[in-house]
DNA sequence: TAGATTGTTAATCGATTAACAATC
DNA sequence: TAGATTGTTAATCGATTAACAATC
C-alpha cells in the first residue's frame, strides 16, 4: 500500500504514466536533475501538483535540489508496475492488433506479446514479428496453459464482449479493449477501454466550440 | 456559444462522446427513450450529473418522461460537430495509420480522409481503401490546396513535432497525435495529444495496486 | 389527477493551488 | 551561511451529488 495506507486517486494514478514519459524524455537530453517548477513548465502542470502528486507515493525530492531525473523515472516505473513482466495476447489480428505489436511502448518494459488471435482464416497460421497467429477457437486453452495476465482486444465492438468474457473465464488479470464499445468485467480484473475515436470528437467539439449557438 | 455564455468545462466535454457511444447502442437496441436513472446505469454515472452534463447545452428532457434517445443522440452529434464533414489526412501510412483508416467511428460520420503521407518508398504510390499514398515532401502543399483541417500522426515520436509544425504551417484546424511524445501547437489550433500506452501503464499501476510498498 | 422525471439551486466532496516552515 | 526547493498544511476552486419545486 501507499504511505499511510491511503488510496491514491484515478486522476493521480493517471499523471503517472505521463510523468513517466516526460522523465524519459529528459534523461535522452540528459537533463538528470529537475525542480517541480521546471517539470511543471514543460508539462503544463503546476509545481504544487507535481510536488503533491509524487508525495502520494513518497518524498523522492531534495530540497533546495529538486529531483534526480533517474531516480525518480525509475521509481515512477516502478509504481506503475514498468519493472515487471506481463504475459499479453492479441486477439484481433487486424491493422490495430499489428500496431501495437510494433508501438513502442508496448514493446518495451516487460510485455511480452506470447500469441495472436483472428478468426480470419487467411491470417491464421502467419506470424507477425514471430508471433504466430492462432484460431480464435484456441484462445480459452492457451491463456489458461500459458497464464496470460493480460489480454487485448482488437476487434469490432459486435465481438468484444463475448472475447472479453472468454479472457475473464480464462482467468486474465487484466483486458485493453480497443474496440469502440465499454466491455463489462467483474469486479477482480482491471479493464481499460480505450475509445480512441472519444478523443477525435473532443477534437471536433473543439474546433467547434467558438460558434456552437444551441 | 452555450446558453448563458458559459464555457463548458473539460470534465463534461470528455464525457460527450460516451454519450453520443451509448446512444447510439440504446437506437441499435430500438430503446426509443430513456430517463437519467436508466442511462446513469448504464453508463456507470449518477443521473444527476448527466443531468447537469445536458443542462449545459439545452434542456433535452420532458419531465415526468425523459429523454428521446434518437433526439438526444443527434443533438450530442451536432453539439460535437459530427454533423459537418472535415477533410482530413494522416501522415505515416503504417500499420496504425491503416487501422485508422478502417476503423468505425472515423470512417463514419463526415471524417474524410483525403490523403496519406509517408517516407517509406515502398508505400509510396500505393493505395488504401482507395487513398493514395504520397511522398511526406508533399505534404505541405497538399494540405494548403484543399483545405485539409485535421491532420493525423502516426509517425514515430522522432518526427511528429516536425510533422506538427508543418501542418500547423498549412494551416490545419486541428491535430490527432497518435505518436507516444506530445507535439506542442499555437492556441488557435487544437490539439489532441492521444498516448496510447499511457492506459496501458495505468492497467499494470491497477494491477500491482494492492500489493504496492514504497 | 397521480406518478414520474426533469431542470436547477444548494450542499458536499474532492482536487488543485497557495503558502510557508523545514532543510539540503 | 544564503539561496533554492522540497514536503506538507491550509485555502480555494471546481466538480459531483443531493434535494426539490416545476411540470409533463
Amino acid at each position: 500500500m501507499q504511505r499511510n495506507s491511503v488510496k491514491v486517486s484515478m486522476a493521480v494514478v493517471r499523471r503517472l504514466p505521463k510523468y513517466h514519459r516526460y522523465l524519459g524524455e529528459l534523461i535522452e537530453k540528459d537533463i538528470l536533475r529537475i525542480s517541480s517548477k521546471e517539470l511543471g513548465k514543460i508539462m503544463g502542470l503546476t509545481a504544487s501538483q507535481i510536488r503533491q502528486d509524487l508525495n502520494c507515493f513518497g518524498g523522492f525530492g531534495q530540497q533546495g535540489y529538486g529531483y534526480n531525473v533517474v531516480e525518480l523515472y525509475k521509481e515512477i516505473g516502478h509504481i506503475l508496475g514498468l519493472d515487471k513482466e506481463y504475459k499479453c495476447v492479441i486477439i484481433g489480428a487486424g491493422n490495430l492488433g499489428q500496431a501495437i505489436t510494433n508501438y513502442e511502448g508496448f514493446r518495451r518494459e516487460g510485455f511480452k506479446l506470447m500469441a495472436m488471435f483472428d478468426i480470419n482464416p487467411r491470417l491464421i497460421g502467419n506470424t507477425i514479428r514471430d508471433i504466430k497467429i492462432s484460431d480464435i477457437s484456441e484462445l480459452e486453452e492457451y491463456v489458461v496453459d500459458n497464464d496470460i495476465v493480460i489480454g487485448i482486444i482488437c476487434v469490432p465492438k459486435e465481438n468484444s464482449q463475448e472475447i472479453a468474457d472468454t479472457l475473464v473465464k480464462a482467468n486474465v488479470r487484466a483486458i485493453w479493449n480497443f474496440s469502440p464499445s465499454d466491455v463489462k468485467v467483474p469486479e477482480d480484473v482491471v479493464i481499460e477501454n480505450v475509445a480512441i475515436n472519444e478523443s477525435l470528437y473532443t477534437l471536433t467539439y473543439l474546433i467547434n466550440e467558438d460558434n456552437l449557438d444551441i
